[in-house]
DNA sequence: ACGATGATGAAC
DNA sequence: TTCATCATCGTA
């Protein structure tokens, strides 16, 4: 049973589409190969109050799309060199979003935005197979009770309230 | 432990 | 228009 992940399944809570979406798939389609990578780590953006999001600060231009409509994707370049995968979640206007940061054997955001071949010409579409990019449900159960949950990597300068949050979730 | 490498956002 | 900063990775 393949089923794709539409809109609904990301526009709600952060935290639980984070939760779900672990044991998922994502899916590329780069000219007529489609790879399929299983998701294991991720990491939650909430919210204006989390100082470690990019919209702590509010909305700029770099990171409109997080306001945006749930299921869209985000995505950025860091240190002049990585593009960073997030798909984008909650009510349209409330900034959230979930860093993909390994799948498959790929452990690493940048190492998986490049194996996938994604950039910034991804930024603010949504997740389809129109896009070429999207997710899938296989089906088979996934055991919430195994998910580690720990402290977000790289945001030391959002304070220890925020960056000490377990928001990084892994299988 | 550190340098690569460039867009971003805030200050001036 | 300049400047510090950065949701990282590979090499040492």
């Amino acid at each position: 049973m393949r089923k794709i992940l539409s809109k609904n399944f990301f526009e709600r809570d952060t935290l639980e589409v984070a939760e779900n979406l672990l044991g998922k798939y994502l899916i590329r389609k780069i000219g007529d190969k489609e790879i399929a990578l299983r998701i294991n780590e991720v990491e939650a953006y909430d919210g204006f109050e989390d100082k470690a999001s990019h919209a702590h600060k509010g909305k700029t231009e770099r990171n409109k799309v997080m306001f945006g409509e749930a299921g869209n994707w985000y995505v950025y370049l860091v240190y002049g060199m990585h593009n960073m995968l997030n798909i984008v979640t909650g009510e349209k206007d409330y900034p959230a979003a979930i860093l993909i940061r390994g799948a498959g054997d790929i452990v690493g955001p940048g190492k998986l935005t490049k194996f996938l071949k994604i950039d910034r010409k991804l930024n603010g579409k949504n997740s389809s197979v129109k896009t070429g990019l999207w997710f899938e449900d296989s089906g088979e159960a996934t055991d919430k009770t195994k998910i580690k949950r720990v402290s977000r990597i790289g945001v030391d300068y959002a304070g220890p309230i925020w960056a000490k949050k377990d928001y990084r979730l892994a299988l």
